[in-house]
DNA sequence: TGGGTCATGTAACCTGTTACATGATTAG
DNA sequence: CTAATCATGTAACAGGTTACATGACCCA
């Protein structure tokens, strides 16, 4: 259940609100795990269920009240069971809707894959864009969070998600010239 | 709903039982979707009842009887629908308990941390060794089933997962690389 | 006066996972 | 005799998605 792990994760740094962690979630673990802020908010409450959380109401004035989540020992030893124990299938992460599309697209036309195929190479550009900025940012969150040895890591997984963008890029733009060549073929 | 797509899919160029969709699955689109045998089964008996399949009982002797599945006009047209229309969430495809993991591996020693990289780089060089062979699989099934123009398709995906693979595995053996390089700047 | 941010969620539904159950036949 | 293959599932639970609800404050 990475989810839940990655929220202890999050929370190991700070105490944390629900609406806080989903904001910090979206822009760090998001980038290889999405959640939305509802389902986060029925993690926290299982998780405090089972003893891995502990919660303080805070009140505000103007504006509305907010509960605090920290991990507590058990939520600790938890966390710590997951980092150093790993299963067979973690690593296994090829999972794409897109890639059933196209192993289904036989009877499609060769223009109408080409265009589907060009749809996703301009979508693989921008993700790579953004990977590309991910360094500055992280950066910054080493500074602000004083924690260098951490922000290595980080910055191993912004390189992954570079990498992976940039391969997906290499396919499409190699897959593109296939479907062209095909067409090329059958006009001579 | 992607499952349920690739099982119209699959049942396109043959009706069959769920026994042997389980394993066709397992051996074709199952490379980028994984499900599991009783998940095939409720999801088959939910196309049904939607009117997406036709079931016909097929007795017989010595053997458990058993149920063939047939796609019904409104299963193809629910798989047109699906293959011609593209929605933004299926482009994005990294999900990946591995990645959350060394994220929050800060705290981890630099040694475990290697260990943990070469259990990934060696799964990474298996899954690719398969890929390899995946073309001459598929070069089979063509004859086989005599669909060339698909068997284009299905080798596009495979080379995507070749492609996919090297990349973790280079990405693996370089980043191992600085890991190691920082265990030695410790030591001098 | 309308939209964004702050802050919380619930309910219903769908999808994925795990464990279990049955029982005959065939190959080693 | 044992394990694999054939062939079907059910039940319970966990995790993910979508839609909806509330209500105040602040800024343009």
């Amino acid at each position: 259940m990475p989810l839940k792990h990655g929220l202890l994760g999050l929370l190991k740094y700070k105490s944390e609100t629900g609406y806080n962690l989903d904001k910090s979630f979206k822009y760090s673990l998001g980038f290889f795990w999405k959640a939305q802020t509802s389902q986060i908010y029925r993690e926290l409450n299982k998780m405090e269920k089972d003893g891995w959380l502990d919660s303080e109401m805070i009140i505000q004035v103007g504006k509305p009240n907010k509960k605090q989540y920290a991990i507590t020992d058990a939520g600790q030893e938890e966390l710590n069971r997951w980092l150093h124990n790993h299963e067979s299938m973690e690593w296994i992460t090829l999972r794409s809707e897109f890639l059933m599309k196209l192993f289904l697209s036989g009877d499609k036309s060769l223009e109408e894959n080409i265009e589907y195929l060009k749809q996703y190479r301009d979508t693989c550009k921008v993700l790579m864009k953004g990977m590309e900025q991910a360094g500055a940012i992280i950066e910054e969150q080493a500074v602000a969070l004083n924690d260098k040895e951490s922000a290595f890591y980080w910055e191993l997984t912004a390189d992954y998600g570079f990498d992976h963008y940039t391969m997906c890029l290499n396919w499409a733009t190699k897959t593109i010239k296939k479907l062209e060549d095909k067409i090329n073929e059958k006009n001579n």
